[in-house]
DNA sequence: ATGGGACCTCCAGTAACTGGAGATTCAAGG
DNA sequence: CCTTGAATCTCCAGTTACTGGAGGTCCCAT
């Protein structure tokens, strides 16, 4: 039995992120020391493993959580995870093919920039201009809504 | 002077998402009819159509901010803007290839799959086992602390 | 027995929006 | 001029996947 801090290093996973899939429901509640102290077992350590995996990989929460109920019943077909897989594979063409456009476009304004003052930088210049996006992607929309959140990508 | 939705449709940013801006201080107040309506000129549109642009190219709100400044003053040297389009030209990149190993790896669990019961399903026996990871990202560090959330990306 | 690190709970905050309630305003048709 | 319905207003709560801190307790080695 480990202590929360020993899960912690052993999978690259914080303390508090611990404690959050186990509130969320990720994690079962482990067993707990007579002074009210986690314990946790191999099997649950590997549990955590399979969720970090699955994070590292791309996978929404809400995935994992369909890969961790599907794993917990292994009798039935798999199916389904070949579906989420499959659906995981798409999204990240679907990015691949994204970025390789933001970074055409990126390496176009960078080479541009004649390295004098912001009034004629090509950097700015271009980023204050949509025509002179390359991908159909940052085209508006003229009938059809906003982009949704999902469209985009996180920067961080 | 155009109503926020008419600005809305024409640069794809959602209504409340303009609000959104303004109240962080991206777009500047914009003038106000007798009934307390926004009422935005071209110049404000345009801001805001840079900042979608920047957002579409994956800079976090707090780079498209610097650009902001930057552009707001065109005496100033561009080597700061080219600075952040090339920290994010770099950011591109290492996404990209993050994205490519993750690609390959989901691949091959795919094929992998028999398409038989979860019991031996490779697509949940791999995301149950780091050890079959390609990419070195996913090897846990054994001496450094957990990863930050910068070191993963979002998945939507 | 004691000191200091590991652990506990609870709460607030992050990015970048999104959605909804309930009230008001604008513009077009009658 | 009046009505009606769409657009807008403010305010607040929720989303995802965590992260950080305050203030208090526990465990273990010396």
């Amino acid at each position: 039995m480990l202590g929360i801090g020993q899960v912690s290093t052993e999978t690259g996973t914080k303390v508090q992120t611990i404690r959050y899939y186990e509130e969320i429901g990720l994690l079962p509640e482990p067993e707990r020391t007579a002074g009210n102290q986690r314990r946790y077992s191999r099997q649950q350590v590997d549990r955590l493993r399979f969720i970090r995996h699955c994070r590292d990989l791309g996978f929404p929460l809400s995935e994992v959580r369909a890969l961790l109920d599907l794993s917990d019943d292994p009798d039935r077909s798999c199916a389904h995870a070949d579906a989420i897989a499959r659906h995981q594979l798409q999204e990240v063409e679907r990015r691949l093919a994204s970025l390789a456009s933001l970074r055409q476009e990126l390496c176009r304004m960078i080479d541009q920039c004649a390295g004098g003052t912001v009034a004629d930088c090509r950097v700015i210049e271009s980023l204050a201009d949509h025509a002179h996006c390359i991908a159909d992607r940052h085209t508006v929309p003229a009938t059809a809504g906003p982009a949704t959140a999902h469209d985009r990508q996180d920067a961080s």
